[in-house]
DNA sequence: CATCTGATG
DNA sequence: CATCAGATG
């Protein structure tokens, strides 16, 4: 994958986990309450460079719900996505067209700048800045239109894989988007099956799905909210069926604590009371090229942090 | 006038005009283009504490737009509020219910407490804190219920006067709101009247009109602008014909650039490009106690600043 | 250029 | 407890 104007450093990925943005004032919640006793300590831990048969990752995938991106970029989020150094770079919930974008994003000259914004103003938008060139791009679900006003997902085609961002929809207050919801996953799920039918595919964003217990803090009080019903986790066990990989869980099966959402309300992420709703996930057939699946909890500006995939494809 | 908890310090009434508030960071208009050629510095006065005939001031009211109580008090407003230690503070735009209002505000011990948040939740508003309790407290025009809705007055009965404060109806963009504006200020007037009769009145608050040329600094391109129509302008006259008087004018008849509001749009108030709305009207036979009639522009939290009425009623 | 509400999460 | 839009000033 060439790169216009990318230097690797090649310890770049580390400072992932390590570097953290400053965020604007009192509204930073630090980790206060670290020492409380119900408190858990987001840990941060090595990123690893090499797959398992030892070769460098040459792909740097960062994905991050920025919840707004002007108020993101105005809390300098910005920042760590271009410190991070990524090939790729994913946003969901932009809530703004390229128009209204911070010249920060949208005047980057070093990666291409994909938007889809969604119709309604405010609402949803993923936008994707890749450093080189992709094949083709292409927006929302194509064999599905009745889904595209929504501005959702961005595919992204390279040379040995279909990048795929999405921000799937949410389920609601009281459930009242469920139905929809199941037709979006059911209508997702054979598009990823169709692409993965051509090129291996790479999925990232947030699928506001935590998919077991351990991927949230308060599981039995959260069976009937948004994010947590048997619906939406059997679905998105029906997509790991399809031969793809939470590329997380598959290297960490027993990590807990491991959060990329907590709620502003009642100081969550000071708690670490989270979710896990952002994923990357892969086909199968990726997974010897696997370096890391990193959750970079630390980072600030969005009540979703970033995460991070490091691959060597072959 | 006997007031509970109240130590008046006889140069008490000084330091309003000194006094500035420190507003937050980047939002305070400082004076920075004071040096500019086009700018005015906004001047202050030393503060009259005697009448005429030599008798010190007994009697101290506040008047203040506050443009959202709320947002007032986070930017610390209140403090200058209570260290001016006004027998009366008259607060309008308070775009809150008492439920709604800052602790600082409803929870004053030494203040009684009166709220007229009209029924549109966050639209106008006025409030008004007294350090003795009135004879009697009254909501909107009593006669003219039809204009109870939008929160616009409180009357407060005292041994020796009536006070109304208001916030007057702003004729809109496009002047689309100035038909029901001369409805309002002819039954304003005529209540005002009715008032007169009974005991003298003191009327503060957000007139909505900038009576002359001399009243805002730039009466040439207003003329079609809400506030400086002739209409509003001649119903302002007629209010005066009342046999009440404008006291800050009354005082000062030549003071030009005395504004006590500016829009927040292009730096108007580091320019001094202001309206004078807020004022201190009287009853005629009220001016031998007249001490002084203060726009404290340098007061920051609103759009509008405070003025102060200063009287030794007899 | 601010303040609100109300929708959304 | 945040974001944004839209109404209002």
């Amino acid at each position: 994958m060439p790169k216009k104007g990318s230097k690797r450093n090649s310890d770049g990925s580390n400072e992932n986990s390590k570097k953290k943005v400053k965020a604007n004032n009192k509204k930073d919640p630090e980790l206060k309450e670290a020492g409380d006793s119900n408190a858990e300590v987001v840990k941060t831990y090595p990123v690893k460079e090499y797959t398992s048969d030892g070769r460098k990752f040459n792909l740097k995938i960062v994905s991050w719900n920025v919840a707004g991106l002007r108020a993101c970029v105005k809390k300098s989020g910005h920042e760590w996505m271009f410190e991070s150094d990524a090939d790729i770079i994913c946003l969901q919930e932009i809530k703004c067209d390229a128009k209204n974008a911070p010249v920060e994003i949208k005047d980057r000259t070093d990666y291409s700048v994909h938007w889809n914004p969604g119709e309604k103003a405010g609402h949803n938008g993923v936008c994707l800045l890749s450093k080189t060139e992709p094949l083709s791009v292409k927006f929302g679900i194509p064999e599905k239109p009745e889904h595209s006003a929504e501005g959702r997902t961005i595919t992204a085609e390279y040379d040995k894989f279909y990048l795929v961002t999405c921000y799937v929809p949410n389920s609601g207050r009281g459930l009242v988007r469920l139905e929809y919801r199941k037709t979006w996953d059911e209508d997702f799920r054979a598009y990823l099956k169709s692409l993965d039918e051509k090129k291996p595919v790479i999925l990232c964003g947030d699928l506001n799905v935590a998919h077991e217990e351990i991927d949230l803090k308060n599981p039995k009080t959260n069976k009937k909210t948004a994010g947590f019903t048997l619906q939406e986790r059997d679905e998105f066990k029906a997509l790991l069926k399809q031969d793809l990989i939470d590329t997380f869980r598959k290297l960490y099966p027993d990590r807990e604590g491991a959060y990329s959402f907590w709620t502003y309300m009642g100081g969550a992420r000071a708690k670490n009371v989270g979710w896990r709703l952002d994923y990357f996930v892969m086909s199968q057939r990726l997974e010897k090229d696997l370096c890391d699946s990193v959750i970079n909890a630390d980072v600030m500006g969005s009540d979703h942090c970033p995460v991070t995939l490091l691959a060597a494809l072959e």
